[in-house]
DNA sequence: AAGAACCCCAACCGCTGAGAG
DNA sequence: CCTCTCAGCGGTTGGGGTTCT
């Protein structure tokens, strides 16, 4: 990025001549938050010029909106906020501004971006479009209840009720690797409350494919239902070499895993791709 | 140790819609 | 209506840091 706009001989280029560009310094910072304290947001070309900034009223609007306003929230993505954008923007698309309107301190460009760095680039590295719904039956059937394992840890110590699912012939081992094996489901209703969402404990039945899944709902949502799961994209995603969550949880054995997700590191990543398998 | 490859994210760009004149 | 300005949105870029080879 060019610290200066390229030089002009009218007026109103002379204007822009002056407008800087590029990283934000410090003494820019303290002017427009200044001004801001003083005066209040709003008119963001007029605010630039009043406050003293060589900047368009675009980019001081950004630099307010996006890094200085004391609202913003630095840091990682916790694992509640991780959920809520799959979920949302599985219901409303690349809406960036109304998803970060239901994540209180984080900007549309920060989960833009989160978006664009790891959840396409697991898309990527799976070889589906990341907007497909192969892709996105991915993204529920694996991502997100371990997202959601991930928040039941963070709330095992409160008094809400937990259980864990096992596979049939597990339910007696403590080995680390049946407890990854197994898929846990807590009281989605209080995991989903952040959310806002209905849910509704899903009945697993005796039949082993069924038990080898894990199952959760919320609203009239039942993940791995049948009628839920696009089965004719799952089958084209098997037959694109993708395992089908539904019959297929023995991810360690499958060379998607270990040639898309094991060779990125993505599970040094803290990326919840880290299903066990079982046998 | 060094260069290459990769990743993250701040900031920019272009477009659109709303509102004022 | 039409034009202009402004605010906001989503897509894209590129610098700098980190990891890999």
């Amino acid at each position: 990025m060019s610290s200066l706009t390229k030089t002009s001989t009218s007026s109103s280029e002379d204007e822009a001549e002056q407008l800087r560009r590029g990283p934000w310094t410090l003494e820019e910072d303290s002017l427009l938050l200044h001004y801001i304290n003083r005066h209040g947001e709003g008119r963001w070309n007029l605010l630039a010029k009043l406050a003293g900034l060589r900047r368009t009223g675009k980019s001081c609007r950004l630099r307010w909106l996006n890094y200085l306003k004391p609202d913003v929230k630095r840091g990682n993505l916790t694992p509640q906020e991780q959920f809520l954008i799959l979920e949302l923007h599985s219901k409303w698309g690349n809406r960036w501004s109304k998803i970060a309107q239901h994540l209180p301190g984080r900007t549309d460009n920060e989960i833009k971006n989160y978006w664009r760095t790891r959840v396409q680039k697991q898309a990527r590295h799976l070889k589906i479009d990341a907007n497909s719904v192969a892709f996105q039956n991915v993204v529920r059937c694996y991502w997100m209840p371990s997202l959601l394992q991930k928040m039941e840890a963070q709330t095992q110590n409160e008094t809400w009720q937990h259980q864990v699912l096992m596979w049939p012939g597990e339910q007696n081992s403590d080995s680390e690797q049946s407890r990854d094996a197994c898929v846990s489901i807590g009281n989605m209703s209080k995991v989903s409350e952040f959310a806002g969402y209905q849910t509704s404990p899903v009945s697993v039945s005796g039949n082993d494919t069924l038990a080898s899944m894990d199952c959760y709902s919320y609203g009239n949502t039942s993940f791995y239902d049948v009628e839920t799961i696009n089965l004719a994209a799952a089958a084209t995603a098997l037959s694109e070499g993708i395992p089908n969550p539904v019959n297929d949880c023995h991810l360690v054995d499958n060379d998607w895993v270990n040639d898309g997700f094991a060779d990125h590191g993505l599970r040094s990543m803290g990326e919840p791709w880290e299903l066990r398998s079982f046998h």
